[in-house]
DNA sequence: GTCTATATTTTGATAGAC
DNA sequence: GTCTATCAAAATATAGAC
């Protein structure tokens, strides 16, 4: 197939992440998306077997990018600090690139993963790892703390699909007529409503907020400094020790 | 109407917002509501119009009740990080009380607010309004750096709303019959895996990541030590100062 | 690989009796 | 307020020609 010319099954996939995003599955029309990758309908059943399986290839295709671009990152030689800020770059990078990212994963978490199957539970998985791999590294040379890897999944990742995704509706209260609630200063909270999807703004917040989420309470620190734990050879020693939350 | 027999009404509502969060709005089915509200399909057009205002009427209500605690906490008299703690209770509490809150607002933000009215577009401003005054009166008594409320409010509404929603995949992934990832824990990511939906966990972690990010920069805290600022009548100097960010 | 035509089911909504 | 019966539209999926 030429080059630059997409065939008609990339175009279903894009037309169809698009729908997925918009309606979700169940509003999602596979006429509509034949109509908006300008194939025909029967098209989407030659390529793939049905809607079901359009939407986990979609799904696949969303959460393997994720995963090999954290994965890169946590196989990198950065320090673990800028690891974790690479994270977070990783997470807002492919959203920028794949705009349906957001709803589309909002959508599914809602969905409960009714329609995923194995494999891509795995891919989320290794998700959840990388992200657990850069942490670990942290704690180990005693840089960060120790937490939940699946909570501080969830809280650097959440804030960026809400906030991405959230777009429409802050544009939809920003045009509301209204004199905003009194005592309040309107101005502020509409210059905030209005900037959407600043995605440099919110990468950066959520770059310093996890990085003093992270750092050890002083302590902790203290005992660091006693103890030099950041050599590579006496990685090991701390890899045991676990739950030194404040 | 007798007390504690839920009239018609009621029962449609609740099976409703289960049935809407579960499967979208394009996804829920009339017929389906009916069935498990045990009510005849057309006692929904009787009391609701159509779809669209049932799930309206869903949508108020949630964000009615997140809008009326969030305020309580706002017009409290705790101080200013007490008043961010009771903030995000206020968030973890109602999805406690409501548990299909978490998807039914995941896939809401997918939507984009299509068939939101100017009212609940109103009573959602005001969640934020209600968090933007805890954040100012921090700001103004210089114990909170300055942030985008905007962006607080996502990052902590974010965590709270896809970590419970994503419950279930968490689930399905624990199950999985595979050897996870090699070079990584195993085991301590799996035991992060299953603690499914610790409200409590969640509630803490949030609490001391929001303190932490708020906490103002050592030099901003040597000037607020210098000028005080806390005392209530010197609180309007600083309101209009604005962008006082690391 | 692409298209037309069509089968089959599901779904939102209403009319009208009680 | 409640229920039965039913309509009309939309949606998934397939058969089969080219």
């Amino acid at each position: 197939m030429p080059r630059g010319v997409p065939d008609s099954r990339q175009a279903i996939l894009s037309a169809a992440a698009a729908e997925f995003a918009a309606r979700g599955f169940a509003g999602a029309g596979v006429d509509r998306i034949a109509r908006h990758a300008r194939v025909n309908k029967a098209m989407i059943y030659y390529h793939f077997r049905n809607k079901a399986h359009l939407y986990r290839e979609i799904v696949r295709d969303m959460f393997a990018a994720i995963g090999a671009r954290t994965g890169a990152v946590a196989s990198s030689r950065l320090a673990p600090a800028g690891k974790l800020d690479g994270f977070i770059e990783a997470i807002v990078a492919e959203a920028r690139v794949r705009p349906h990212l957001p709803p589309l994963m909002m959508r599914e978490a809602a969905e409960g993963g009714q329609r995923l199957d194995a494999d891509i539970l795995r891919i989320i998985l290794g998700v959840f790892a990388n992200l657990e791999r850069i942490l670990d590294e942290g704690a180990r040379r005693r840089v960060f703390k120790r937490v939940d890897p699946i909570l501080m999944y969830f809280t650097l990742v959440g804030p960026i699909v809400m906030y991405l995704a959230g777009a429409p509706v802050r544009r939809r209260i920003g045009r509301l007529q209204t004199p905003i609630v009194a005592r309040t200063d309107a101005s502020t909270l509409r210059r905030h409503l209005t900037a959407f999807g600043d995605v440099g703004a919110l990468g950066d917040h959520l770059k310093a907020a996890a990085r003093r989420a992270l750092r050890p309470d002083s302590a902790a620190r203290r005992r660091a400094r006693q103890t030099p734990g950041h050599s590579p050879a006496s990685r090991r020693h701390a890899a045991l020790r676990y739950g030194d939350q404040a």
